[in-house]
DNA sequence: AACCTGTATCGTAATATTGCAATATTAAAA
DNA sequence: TTTTAATATTGCAATATTACGATACAGGTT
C-alpha cells in the first residue's frame, strides 16, 4: 500500500511517528541542526547550506514546517525561518520521557 | 528519485536520520512503547498488540532491529524482542543533547 | 514599467514504503 | 516422523518520498 494504517493507532503515536518522521532525512536533519546552531531567525541562507537544488531543499522546509517544526515568516523578499519553541518543547518533554522510562532489566534474553 | 543523498551528509546526520525514520510510523512507536511498557523481552505478543497482519508487523519489528533500536533472539519456537539498551542509552544522550541545544532567542520574526 | 532575487509550486521520473496473501522456515510437540 | 505453532521471506499492488528542471510568484530595485 504505502500509507499508514493510521486508525487503529493512537493521536499521540501518530502525532509521535509524524515528528521523528519528519526529521528521517539527513538534509531535514541538517537543517534543523543548522537553525539550532546559528540560534536565531534564518533568512535565506539555507539552501546554500545543503547540497541539494533550490526545490528540493524547499520541500524539506515545506515537510518540516507541515510536522510543526519550524516556522517561516516573510522578511522583505526573503523568507525567516526558526524553530517552533512551542512544538520544540514539547516533544523534547515527550521525547524526555520516551527515552526516560526505559528501565534496563537485570536479565534480558 | 526516492533515494536520499547521503554522500554529502555527516555520518552522524545519516544515523540520526535513520533512527528518527525508524521510529517515524505509529505502528513502530506503538511497539517501542509496548516494549518499554512491559520493560522485559516480549515473546510472541507484538502481532496480537497491533492492528496488522503478520508478515506486516514482522516487517516493522526488521526495521527496528536493522536500525539498531531492538534486539530479538530465538527463544524456543518464538523470539524474544527487547530494546537494546547500548543503542538506546545512545540515542537517549544524543536525543537530549538535540534538544537541549535549542535557546529560544528573545526576538525572533 | 521592466528587472532581479529569493522562494514556492508544478510536473515528472526514480525509488522507497506499506500492507498483506501465500509460502517458507524453524523448532517444539505429539 | 508428522503435526503444530511462531516467525520470516517472497511477491506484488497501492501509495509515498525524494529530487530537480521548469515555471510561477512575490517584493525590492532600477
Amino acid at each position: 500500500m504505502g500509507a499508514s494504517k493510521t486508525d487503529f493507532f493512537t493521536q499521540d503515536q501518530i502525532d509521535l511517528a509524524a515528528i521523528t518522521k519528519a526529521l528521517g532525512h539527513p538534509a531535514r536533519i541538517a537543517i534543523i541542526q543548522h537553525l539550532l546552531k546559528v540560534n536565531a531567525c534564518v533568512c535565506g541562507d539555507i539552501v546554500s547550506e545543503l547540497p541539494l537544488a533550490q526545490p528540493t531543499v524547499s520541500q524539506h522546509l515545506k515537510e518540516l514546517k507541515n510536522a510543526g517544526l519550524i516556522k517561516g515568516s516573510i522578511e522583505g523578499n526573503s523568507i525567516c525561518y526558526c524553530i517552533n519553541e512551542i512544538v520544540w518543547n514539547k516533544y523534547k518533554e515527550i521525547f524526555t520521557t520516551l527515552f526516560d522510562s526505559y528501565l534496563p532489566k537485570v536479565k534480558c534474553c
